[in-house]
DNA sequence: AACCAAAACAACCGCAGTCGT
DNA sequence: GACGACTGCGGTTGTTTTGGT
């Protein structure tokens, strides 16, 4: 099974993205939807190649990202999961669908490791519940969180939000993709982590709060309510969750 | 003001799984 | 069932930015 060329062909570009391309990426995607990323650079002209077009879409481009510095509520669920799920990225993102793996993998490998082992060495625990009260309650183990990063969106995730406000209109109307649409209406509805509508369009793994832990859950926002959700031993209905219309979640 | 080191972020690489033929 | 194409994911690297001296 020979693994295809990618990416090293003669003529397909590397490296940042201009805004151009992404306009033109985004112009497609408006008109094909996303998917099918092998006809994207045949189809629209870019040097790219499909997965470089793929990742950009998604960690980029993809309306519903919220760029920026993570909270402390982010920061604790990603600790959670990571202490639960391991390395598992995409899964730790499917709980924090504003936010990309990528985006949660660089947070993790630059802030959040040093963070902990910083932690562990203060309050004499690798426990990752300790640690993750530690780290939603900063004065627990006296570490001053930062709160704000220094550069929390540069000139050029500007334009491409601007970019990304491009197809709030085509993402609301389309009903072939949902979980954009909704994640949009999310991203400009403030700092709330997750909304019930939100998980109803997202795809879920297969440990899943029920209903009713939902509803705690978007009525508190509270972390340890989370936790018990999380640890609930996937008895929840999952299917039937699902399938549930948002306005019957709380 | 200039230089250097560290931090942060964006993008690429390659493996593994899935799907279609 | 075998094979090839395609996609998703996690690890890693390269580049840019920031902070300290």
């Amino acid at each position: 099974m020979g693994r295809p060329p990618c990416c090293d062909k003669p003529g397909i570009k590397k490296g940042p993205w201009t805004p151009e391309e992404d306009l033109i990426l985004v112009s497609y995607i408006q008109e094909h939807g996303p998917g099918n990323w092998r006809s994207v650079p045949i189809n629209t002209g870019l040097l790219r190649c499909s997965k470089s077009c793929r990742l950009r879409w998604t960690n980029y481009l993809r309306p519903g990202i919220k760029r920026g510095s993570f909270t402390p509520h982010e920061e604790g669920i990603i600790i959670h999961l990571q202490a639960l799920l391991g390395n598992k990225w995409a899964a730790i993102a499917s709980y924090l669908p504003q936010r990309t793996d990528n985006d949660i993998k660089n947070y993790w490998n630059t802030h959040l490791k040093k963070k902990l082992i910083k932690l562990q060495e203060t309050i004499g625990t690798h426990d990752p519940f300790a640690i993750e009260a530690a780290t939603v309650n900063p004065e627990f183990a006296g570490v001053q969180l930062q709160q704000q990063h220094p550069h929390s969106s540069s000139t050029y995730a500007s334009s491409t939000d601007n970019i990304s406000r491009l197809l709030e209109g085509w993402m609301r109307s389309s009903e072939k993709n949902t979980m954009q649409s909704s994640a949009m209406d999310i991203r400009n509805s403030g700092d709330s982590l997750i909304c019930h509508e939100e998980f109803c369009s997202v795809k879920l793994p297969e440990m899943m709060p029920s209903s009713a832990a939902m509803a705690e859950v978007e009525q508190n926002r509270s972390l340890t309510f989370l936790e018990k959700w999380l640890f609930d031993d996937g008895t929840g209905q999952v299917d039937g969750f699902l399938e549930l219309p948002s306005d019957q979640l709380i």
